[in-house]
DNA sequence: CGGCATCCGAGTAGATACTG
DNA sequence: CAGTATCTACTCGGATGCCG
């Protein structure tokens, strides 16, 4: 039973009076979709980035779909932007101290799905009568 | 530099030669949305849960959603639906051990985002010239 | 180079009502 | 009780084109 946990992740668990803020909800849910988190662990295995490296490194994503990303990374202090106010144009965006100690996390959660991901694809197939 | 664990996360880092699939982008992102978190963390703290229940626990949830969700969870193998076949109708929800062991993951994860959640709701404030 | 503006279609969310 | 059906509203992502 981990409802000590649970008690201490959410503050209190009674429907009747939701917290005001929740960290799944409110804090993380807005960077764990799948840009974002690839942002985040190349921008950990590379220290800096400029947009279009990210861009290439993160195969399929939109021009714009990876700056509204970068921008929700750097509002709530993920990553910072720096601006080299060269011609031609040069930025470079790195973690922060807050994005490095979130990054610990990502990586364990991303090798876990590597190491769990083909019986996952295994489970798709046999459950394909769901959905 | 972590571009070894990197290396191991995704196969190989060529944006020449994506990988065919991808753990972030095809494995977990299906369960990273804030909903899908909430239902294994719950399930999780109560070994399992009616239908209602987690409806009242995840406050803000529509039968629609969480029924959708449920439905992934159960094919990619988080979790299992037991039908009890009695009137009125009883089902209940439970983690398998793909679950369990993703839901540690989990819980170390909302643990980082409840310790910093004041940090970052400050970070939104000041860089609200963003966006 | 590093974006932003615009448009568009697909998917999602929520409210409400209904059912075995 | 545990959903499904339906409809609407809205967001999201991709494609395209442009700009300093």
């Amino acid at each position: 039973m981990l409802s000590g946990k649970l008690k201490k992740i959410f503050g209190h668990l009674d429907p009747n009076n939701p917290p005001i803020v929740c960290p799944i909800r409110d804090i993380l849910s807005s960077v764990t979709d799948k840009w974002s988190i690839l942002v985040l662990l190349f921008l950990g295995g590379h220290t800096k980035l400029r947009f279009n490296q990210l861009k290439s490194l993160i195969y399929g994503i939109s021009s714009k779909s990876l700056s509204e990303k970068l921008k929700i990374l750097e509002k709530d202090g993920y990553i910072v932007r720096e601006d080299f106010l060269e011609v031609p144009i040069r930025v470079e965006y790195r973690l922060t101290s807050l994005g490095l100690s979130h990054l610990e996390q990502l990586i364990k959660i991303a090798e876990w799905a590597s190491e769990n991901m083909n019986t996952i694809i295994k489970n798709r197939v046999n459950n394909s009568h769901l959905s």
